[in-house]
DNA sequence: CACTTATTAATTGTCGGACAATCCTACCAT
DNA sequence: ATGGTAGGATTGTCCGACAATTAATAAGTG
């Protein structure tokens, strides 16, 4: 055990970081809405008795966590809901950073999915099934491996869709760009992962249609064990480490000296 | 479709959020590997070409992504990767702002857990094991209902831990504080929740102990559903939005005039 | 009076410089 | 080596400034 004396470290955050958080706080617990327009930097400056450039840094901070947003063509700053798109791409970005392996993520989709499948079984609007049935129709009519990769992943978007759960679209969506630069490999080197893709999607979207939760459970968790052996019929290690195609960003600079 | 000839709103984001992009291209590219030192910010602010102020602006955003932190008692920033926690949180947070419901969260946890269960008893560790029995010791242990929603939260976490697959975790965690509350309401209004969930605690323990992933995933599912129960049992709505228990922070100031 | 259009004021993005507090480094004393 | 000290480097914060753009207001027109 620790002395009986002790003292916690004293931690001082920076002005920016607290009054960040002081703004958190005051979104999250709901005294400023959504929608409502953040008072000007000046005047934030005045009200925490900071200079501009301190509120500034403050407000970067939010904005990154997609709290407060610009409207479209216009000045002020106002309370947003982080959008489900950007958090899914920085959990996606950690895990690459993380050195995540594609038979994690798969394992992960084999647990998550096929479930979400039945949900999506019983729930199924008919604004859903067209979702599906546009997304695997653009799988089969894509003419390019990279077409068809974002098909697919249009499909399982769907299908989280017409599950209707927020919490598990958030769990889903991070993982399924992990895995599309695999898939694309697997695509071009096995001849009939296409068609089965096809037929799997097919299969699903019927046990979809027709209620079958168990049929589209079922379905699911062959589809998605399938992509497992296309990964080995393509000799793509499981072990290697996720990534992301990342589009090349201009600029540049040099690291420490 | 649109005329022929149209052009792309022409988007010209600040130069602080370009920074912000270039710097994280170059540490998930892994140009700059975690642990680097980032060059100082007037060197930056050379580089670029911009000032100081310019370059902080885009490092708050950095820093607020995880991607670079100081290291204790350091100075100067370096690369880094988030944190699952900061991470989980972010996304919880998120959930709460997007009005997520109690029955929703039940649910993901429902299709998430038990697989996760029972991918536990396949990897356990004896340390895995030695993280669960005192996760269960201190739920047994508690003197407080918030000492045991606290434990319950341990237990779940080391079962995480357990099934070795980040990718899962990062799917779970967020969701577990979200029920915070609701439960320590349903252990206050009902007074059986206790030893059932000791007892589903013990059980899984000893399912995952045996290797027994059929049996570990069984009685994670019974103790999910256990908890629906009591929630309906303490007549909490299952439709409730999901909050977290933030500490209040000091500091204040007016919206918008 | 409704509706544009022209003026004016307010606000953001960025710049440049400043200073105290703190960290880092190299040097010195024991 | 260990411990302490002086100086330089770096961050956190402040102040003031200005161009570009947006919001607000006044003025003109049908």
């Amino acid at each position: 055990m620790t002395g009986s004396a002790r003292f916690a470290p004293l931690r001082t955050d920076p002005a920016y970081r607290r009054i960040a958080q002081i703004i958190t706080g005051r979104i999250t617990d709901r005294t400023l809405p959504e929608g409502q327009a953040l008072p000007t930097e000046l005047e934030l400056a005045g009200q925490f008795g900071v200079t501009r450039s301190t509120v500034r840094e403050a407000l970067r901070e939010l904005e990154s966590h997609g709290l407060v947003a610009r409207r479209r063509g216009t000045k002020r700053l106002t309370v947003a809901r982080p959008t489900t798109a950007a958090l899914a791409a920085h959990v996606s970005n950690a895990l690459v950073l993380h050195d995540v392996t594609v038979l994690e993520v798969w394992e992960a989709l084999t647990l998550l999915v096929p479930p979400t499948a039945s949900l999506a079984a019983r729930r199924r609007t008919p604004e859903d099934l067209q979702q599906l049935q546009a997304a695997a129709a653009a799988f089969a009519a894509s003419r390019s491996t990279p077409r068809m990769v974002e098909a697919v992943g249009r499909f399982f978007e769907a299908l989280e869709g017409t599950a209707a759960n927020r919490a598990l679209v958030l769990a889903h969506r991070p993982l399924l760009p992990l895995l599309a630069t695999s898939l694309e490999l697997m695509l071009d080197r096995v001849p009939q992962a296409r068609s089965r893709i096809g037929l799997a999607q097919r299969r699903i979207i019927e046990a979809v249609s027709a209620g079958d939760a168990v049929g589209a459970e079922e379905w699911m968790g062959k589809h998605i064990r399938d992509f497992r052996r296309g990964f080995e019929v393509a000799k793509i290690e499981l072990t290697t480490r996720v990534g992301i195609a990342a589009a090349p960003l201009p600029g540049d600079f040099q690291p420490a000296g």
